[in-house]
DNA sequence: AAGTTGTTTTTTATCGATAATAATTCAGAT
DNA sequence: ATCTGAATTATTATCGATAAAAAACAACTT
């Protein structure tokens, strides 16, 4: 059967939103909060049914007002929020980055299901999912075969990315000034200044804004491909950076400082500058990403 | 329950090696015809086992020959040696390239069940397999949507396909000319010569050899993005070409031409004509794509 | 008439079960 | 040393069922 994380995730968030006072008076409309939380009005109906149950607001109908204050305990703990899907996903990412799973181990779908608490079904679907990524092959009748998270695939993926970003970037260089692409820049430079300021405490806010920065050069001109592959990137940063803690401020200060060279780049739209600007960018990324893999062994 | 179409292909291609006279004697081991064929020993045994029930082979342990004929009847039928999976494929390809389905059309997992006759569970794994093709797209807790096998689809797919060859092509350039790659090339180039002999009636086995070709010359420098990127061309050619035969024999005479003019420029190693054969092919095989499927509309 | 709530229908996410296939084992034969 | 026989065990490919969530429909309010 389904879980209901998504039932649990909305009333959360519903909390969350009375607690910082949204809504002084009455609540909005169903439908309003529908679009708001980006699920169905019958989730959000079971929220509210919850909700009045625990006089957290009263009324009903049309009138429904803040009720008792919201409690910290009100809240579902976050386990309960998650579905299953993600669970796998990330219990798999740990079992293959954390585990220390050589190249060339064989994936069990039931052993996995039952190490996980799912049915296998799920696991099959994330594998099948998660092929794409380039790590795992399917072997028909058989099972998936890890290939290994080595340096070969770090070159892979950066040779690819390189002539992605490259593309973009040297087409950045042929926009109208008027783009609005400069605009967005422009702001994201300032984000990064910000950053840079208060980077002793903030500087896994990076990653974030790493993802931001690339998926605007690619849009000078969409690419469904391009897209998916930085679906990879994204992916596979995630959760390596998120295990990988060290020297986490001196890497992302550096790669701070390389995004504002690269900006300031994209911003003079001179194409030599913004070459340079781009691989200097991606050759350290690749070696940060190369060393953390070599160190991990 | 798991269908028995491995079993049921095995004895198919059995029984084809037994009428094409591989074995005039005896039978080799198991093992071997296990390797041979790609399937479990289990499995052999149990084409084995019907075979001699059948009175195809005769004998029994170390000593098994063969009995009468292999007859046209003794095969099973086509449809009994296809997957679930592979019938889903082509039923959803049919269903999307044939059906004039409209782009933005949404897909209704439990619809398509009903209409293939299988599981939902099986049109899911299909589903989320195939949205590597960068043609649907997963909503959450609803429906797929279907992006639609357009014009835009081409252009993004042969920008990268441009990308992707035009870096193997250059490094081809490069190769000392010891490489066996040269070897490979010269032996695919009398393929070509080959088929344009008999083009007239042989043109349909243009398709493997462009992907043999095109394949080739990215194992200049393997790289598994690329490989899955040409997974995608592969199906997507597979697919479509299959179910637009207009002009056909036309068409795949001026791609063999071209292939070998490109083909000669790889030979020779001299980058510039490298880059203009191959940028010349990729345009024309561009512009068949796109106004079949303009044609379609 | 547009927007809101109440009710019913449809669809997805997830589980568990089963036949076919693969993998493993071991003893005896050539 | 490799092959078959035979039996056992493990794993995958498939089906069907069910609660949660979404979507569609209907009735009501202002």
């Amino acid at each position: 059967m389904k879980t209901d994380t998504v039932y649990k995730q909305a009333l959360n968030q519903t909390l969350a939103l009375l607690a910082q006072g949204a809504y002084q008076e009455r609540l909005p409309s169903e439908n309003e909060l529908r679009r708001r939380l980006g699920v169905s009005r019958t989730t959000i109906r079971k929220v509210l049914q919850e909700l009045t149950h625990r006089s957290i607001i009263t009324g009903a109908g049309r009138v429904r007002i803040n009720g008792r204050g919201v409690d910290d305990s009100d809240y579902f703990p976050d386990v309960e929020t998650t579905s299953k899907m993600q669970q796998v996903e990330r219990q798999f990412m740990e079992w293959m980055l954390l585990g220390d799973t050589a190249p060339g181990t064989l994936i069990n779908e039931l052993e996995l299901a039952r190490q996980f608490g799912v049915a296998t079904n799920g696991i099959r679907e994330f594998l099948i999912h998660f092929s794409r990524f380039g790590l795992i092959e399917k072997r028909p009748n058989s099972g998936w075969l890890f290939k290994g998270f080595t340096r070969e695939f770090a070159l892979e993926l950066f040779e690819i990315r390189v002539m992605f970003e490259l593309r973009s970037a040297r087409l950045f260089a042929q926009l109208p000034e008027s783009s609005p692409l400069f605009k967005k820049l422009r702001a994201l430079s300032k984000l990064h200044r910000d950053l840079l300021e208060g980077i002793e405490t903030r500087y896994h806010d990076f990653s974030g804004l790493d993802n931001q920065f690339h998926r605007l050069v690619n849009e000078v001109s969409p690419n469904r491909f391009i897209d998916d592959f930085y679906d990879v990137i994204s992916f596979i940063f995630h959760y390596h950076y998120q295990w990988n803690k060290k020297d986490e401020l001196q890497r992302n200060r550096a790669a701070v400082l390389e995004h504002l060279v690269y900006i300031d780049a994209l911003l003079s739209r001179n194409s030599d500058r913004i070459e340079e600007a781009c691989r200097d960018h991606l050759k350290s990324a690749k070696q940060t990403l190369i060393q953390s893999i070599m160190g991990a062994e």
